[in-house]
DNA sequence: TTCGGGTTGAGGGAAACTCCTCAACGCGCT
DNA sequence: AGCGCGTTGAGGAGTTTCCCTCAACCCGAA
């Protein structure tokens, strides 16, 4: 079976982050990336990065610390996942007022390019892999190799750090939670009472307790304030 | 370079759903998958799934004609994607009450079984790639390689049909937008209407107008509706 | 000028939702 | 056993929204 396959494979079964990155790398070095940066994302923060899982190269010169501050004001092009959902190559561009980095269809010859991966999930945007180098290959198959790998690290690396955190409790407790996501479907509360088997009454506790929690008068208000923190699905 | 990846190239390049198909068809038939599913999908909707893009193969029995209502009706295990973000493999059981369907970690010997493959965007969910047989390869390795397939293959699916049919993308007035952007953010429609200096009546008729444009029978599934398609902000 | 769309507003009635309090049951934890 | 929490449900009263129809005004386009 195909090598990149296999390494996705190995990347989901790893059990660190060392190891997913060492497989990251045996894979994409050869492809001419050896800069990379991993980080979890939410379209709802206006810079657009959470945290950091992974940097690593020379993103900026020589001896420049990149933290996450750091990384979103130099590499604006990572604002672009707010309109496509696509991996997109970059590269950076040498003008007289200075460097700027611009969005290609494909980059070439030498020079600083990478590829920026995004990650969707069932809340949108989750977060990224980027990978750059100098040299590096910009085919249709490689696009191909890194989305897939970008993806894979990702989802892998996040199972474990998420696990290590305490998950952000949510507020709401599972039937509030699924009631809720009935309203925003657009059912009535009797008609989610009918489908859930509950009565009336119930739905409607299940409801106001909901607001309660939320802190806030109205459940428009609330239908709002659920998707933005991810309580149910937009 | 691998052939999985070979064609997932191909199937971003392709010019017509059936030259998509046929790429996927050659990839996973000797894999053991026979019947497939592609639709696009959108949490909004109650019953989930949006429209279907291809479907091929015998999913309940001989001579069943497969739409959309009788999909989600007959696969239930599809509701499973508002609670996941991963692929996942189903199985048919046989009980002593007909037959029920039922997410697997993995699952075993001859019988109808299926992975879905969910496709993620900004918005969250937007379609999925089902794939099914009755002696399927249910490897880690065969998982990734459709994960990888299936979300080529809706994508480029989706390209396609898009192109050919232009959206109508019914937008809200000025002033059904403004006073939607109120009702998200928890007021209600008398205090609406006394800030803009409107009759309360104004306000309700706006409401109504808005959602009868977005085609939804709730104010609270307008909120959603209109935070997804941008019309106000989330 | 006529036509369509956006904005404003009304009446009347029906349906749905919100608010308050109270209470029972189960489940896990100390 | 006692406690907290989630789930379920009720009565009663009040508020809010929804539905349907009708109509006036303004404004830009055909």
């Amino acid at each position: 079976m195909d090598r990149y396959i296999e390494a996705v494979v190995a990347i989901e079964g790893s059990e660190s982050l060392a190891a997913i990155q060492s497989i990251v790398r045996s894979s994409v070095v050869p492809l001419g990336y050896d800069r990379f940066v991993m980080f979890s994302a939410s379209p709802a923060r206006e810079d657009l990065v959470d945290s950091i899982y992974w940097v690593e190269g020379d993103w900026f010169g020589k001896g420049v610390t990149v933290d996450a501050e750091t990384y979103v004001r130099h590499c604006p092009v990572t604002r672009n996942f707010l309109n496509v959902d696509e991996p997109f190559f970059w590269t950076k561009v040498m003008s007289a007022r200075g460097e700027k980095y611009r969005v290609v269809r494909t980059p070439r010859g030498p020079g600083f390019h990478g590829l920026q991966v995004p990650v969707f999930g069932r809340t949108g945007l989750e977060g990224a892999m980027s990978f750059a180098g100098t040299r590096i290959d910009a085919s249709a198959r490689t696009r191909a190799v890194l989305t897939m790998i970008g993806a894979a690290a990702f989802r892998a690396a996040r199972r474990l750090i998420e696990a290590h955190e305490p998950n952000g409790a949510s507020s709401l407790s599972p039937r509030e939670r699924e009631v809720l996501r009935w309203i925003a479907a657009g059912r009535r509360q009797a008609d989610i009472a009918a489908s859930l088997g509950l009565s009336e009454r119930t739905v409607e506790n299940h409801l106001r307790r909901a607001r309660l929690r939320l802190g806030v008068a109205t459940t428009a208000q609330a239908i709002r304030l659920a998707i933005r923190s991810g309580e149910i699905e937009d």
